[in-house]
Parts: C-alpha cells; structure tokens; sequence
DNA sequence: TATTAGATGGTT
DNA sequence: ACCATCTAATAG
C-alpha cells in the first residue's frame, strides 16, 4: 500500500494533512472516516507546536519516523491523537480532529455515552480519540504496519471537496490555514473559538 | 442556537 | 500558569 502523506518532507505538512482527509482508521472495533486535520510544523517556524521548544518526554516520538502516534493528554481529562509525518528528525504531525464512524457504532456509542447523536461520536479531538478507544498507553505504536491498535487505509470513494481555515484553539500563529475540513460534512467538530475570549 | 464556566492533571 | 477540550447549564 502506498500513503501519499508518508513520505512527504516536513516543509509539505499541509499537504500531508490535506491529503489525509477521508482515509480511514480502524482501532478496537470502530472504523472512523477522517473529516477534519490539522497540520503542525515543527520546523521551528511553528509556535503552536508541541515540539517547538524542542525535544522533551513528551513529544520524543515526534521526532522520530513518519507513521507513529502521538498521543497526549489536554486539560486534565482528554487526550488526542496525532500521526507523525514529515522526515524523521523533524517534529511534523497532523492532529485528527473529526470523523465519522462508519462501522461499530453500537461500540462507539459505549464509549461516548454523552454523545447526542452519532455525528456527534467523533466531532472533536478528544470526542474521536475516545470513540476509537485510544490512550496514552498508545503512544509511539505505528497505525501503517498493523502492529498496533491503530490502522490507516485509504479513502473509499470520492473525499470530496476540501476547505482550510486557521487552527482550533491555538493562541498564535493564526496567520496559517492550517486546519482542514471535508466541506459541509455534518461531523466536522463546531468548536470554533479562533477568537480570544473576552476577559470578564 | 449561542455563550459561559467548571472540571482536572501533566508539562514547563 | 498554562493549555491543539468537552459538557452542562443558562439565556434568548
């Protein structure tokens, strides 16, 4: 099998993420179809990335070869997913942000008891990470040579088009559309806080 | 539907 | 003191 964001250099994690869009990943019983990415750098030029300030336990295994996950924990209680991209040396990585789960839904659903429908199953970050049932224990297995829980294979069918905007939830570098979506797909996540909150 | 605050813990 | 977030509660 040939993946068309393995082997693109760090300098194109944009295009990695874009290209991700509509493959699908397979963990614990659920298949999910990807909706919405986010690239990040790490080419020193990204202060939105993790690795930005270098190396640490944390994000080791980005610097190591494309294919991997990167797993993290965020505000206490969730954690997310990334695939690591771009040349090995290099932090580069794309965020999954959304899918649609597309087989074990009974199964998703059990996980996402909170879920208000099942477009709702993997609209967002954590949302996702948890419905695929994936954790910190996941961290730095390979989702492209079967020998984790985690398994990417390609698109089936048309993606679609495709619209890019600025990351969620980051606090600089806004200038950069590096999120992108599948356009008008109902499981795309609606958070949308690119603004800064007022303060009280 | 839109907006807000609270939960909660690793990382720096 | 941050956060690559989610949920429940509130107001309209």
């Amino acid at each position: 099998m040939t993946y068309a964001w393995l082997d693109l250099p760090a300098a194109k994690i944009d295009e990695a993420a874009r290209v991700m869009l509509g493959w699908r990943l397979t963990a614990n019983g659920v298949v999910v179809r990807i909706t919405e990415v986010e690239a990040y750098s790490g080419l020193g030029a990204d202060p939105a990335s993790h690795a930005h300030r270098g190396r640490t336990p944390r994000n080791a295994v980005m610097f190591g070869p494309a294919g991997f996950l990167y797993v993290y924990q965020i505000y206490g209680m969730y954690q997310c997913m990334n695939i690591v991209c771009g040349e090995q040396g290099v932090a580069a990585a794309v965020l999954l942000r959304a899918g649609e789960v597309v087989e074990g839904v009974e199964t998703a659903r059990g996980r996402r008891p909170g879920a208000r429908n099942d477009r709702d199953l993997g609209a967002g970050p954590g949302k996702l990470t948890r419905a695929l049932g994936i954790s910190k224990a996941d961290y730095g297995t390979s989702v492209v040579d079967g020998t984790g829980p985690l398994t990417i294979t390609p698109p089936v069918g048309e993606v679609g088009p495709v619209e890019a905007g600025p990351r969620v939830g980051v606090t600089s570098a806004h200038d950069v559309a590096w999120r992108f979506w599948v356009k008008d797909d109902p499981t795309v996540s609606s958070y949308r806080r690119h603004a800064p909150r007022r303060q009280k």
